[in-house]
DNA sequence: GCATATTTGTCCGTATGTATA
DNA sequence: CTATACATACGGACAAATATG
């Protein structure tokens, strides 16, 4: 407690435990391992590791491995230990039937929130920029960045919620991949399909978007296999 | 549990508690209670009086707490304790914002399960028998599996499970209600609705559920202010 | 198949911080 | 301000399950 991680520089130093536990903290550094890639689909967290590691009692660490667990980031096998979740092809498909439902439901609402049209424009620009110079990790956040928007567009807070998770979960795919066969061939496509929902063309924006989830799910299906 | 000291190697001194965790099966006693009213919305959860009660020790009953706190059942304020979720009209209206979303989603596949189909059929039948007999409750519980199994049209495990969980927050307003007045005015409309599936007239089925959601917010709005 | 070491699951006691009467 | 009640977090303990030789 004294001493925060002075051995591992990479990561955030604590912060003021006024407003969030020492568990959600440990959860925060778990959860940016995963999702960016220090920790891979299948590795094992070892409780002793990580309470010297981290520097919090088993009892927190249990906690943070709790939160994680219903993000679906972990997976937890009674007395076998806690692992990075593996996502099946199954897995794949079923996120992509739900991206389907939540993002369809939101390019077809008639009334776009304005605030959000703006804060896809900027995701859009963003993406581009990150392309050109070769960032494409940056590229590949800002490309969840536009599909949480998008999400948004529902005006719902659980849905909000629920896409952000569905997110983080693809995000464990992802690393199988290179970025750049990843996100480049759908960038033209969300600057298209950005165009429509400005225009109020919800059919051409939903058919557009049906099509350009179909071929991410399969591109991540012959990354599974 | 009941004899800690005791170490009778024939006796079994936690039945079913090995094969899922002690929190797990603690959560499951505090969900049960919340979900069919026996603790009301607002009612604070002393840990002092649950541990002694489930026979549990406080760490595992925080997990307990923890787990339902992800499932919106309890309210977690940090540093005051564990309450049973009330939920606001704003709850409610966003909780209607998600189930037009996923039944309206359902009901226009072309697809049709048969199975589901056939579920549908007989929790139909349930609910009006119930509803003859005047067991109103049974009528509640009835209706509830009748939505759950529409959302599950879409075939999607995590679409399942996020409508299992909204109806499990919405039981939170239910208990405000005379399950008689709730329940009664949507009795002929599932009959009705679950027909229109069957013929596959799918537009007519998404019109009647659309105005259906709509009025069953109002009433629910309505017993929260 | 057995014996041992490791790891997890659970519980306890306690110290500290925080909110409320 | 004090007192009280409670949540947060730690470390230790031991049984049970699993992994290892």
């Amino acid at each position: 407690m004294s001493e925060p991680g002075s051995l591992d520089a990479y990561e955030e130093t604590r912060p003021f435990r006024v407003r969030s536990s020492t568990a959600e903290w440990a959860a925060a550094i778990l959860r940016r391992r995963v999702t960016q890639g220090g920790l891979l689909p299948g590795s094992r967290l070892v409780e002793d590791e990580l309470t010297a590691e981290l520097e919090v009692s088993r009892n927190t660490l249990r906690e943070a491995f709790r939160l994680l667990g219903h993000e679906r980031l972990l997976e937890h096998k009674l007395n076998r230990g806690v692992y990075v979740r593996v996502l099946s092809p199954a897995d794949v498909a079923d996120i992509y039937r739900v991206r389907r439902m939540i993002e369809g439901a939101a390019v077809r609402r008639p009334d776009k929130d304005p605030i959000a049209l703006t804060a896809l424009r900027d995701a859009v620009a963003d993406a581009e920029r990150a392309a050109a110079e070769g960032r494409w990790l940056d590229v590949g956040t800002a490309d969840l960045r536009f599909h949480q928007i998008i999400a948004s567009l529902n005006g719902s807070q659980r849905v909000n919620a629920m896409m952000a998770q569905l997110l983080a979960e693809l995000r464990l795919v992802f690393h199988a991949m290179d970025p750049r066969v990843l996100h480049a061939p759908f960038l033209p496509r969300n600057r298209e399909l950005l165009t429509l929902l400005e225009s109020g063309r919800s059919a051409e924006a939903e058919h557009l978007l049906a099509t350009y989830l179909d071929e991410a799910e399969r591109v991540l299906l012959a990354a599974c296999a």
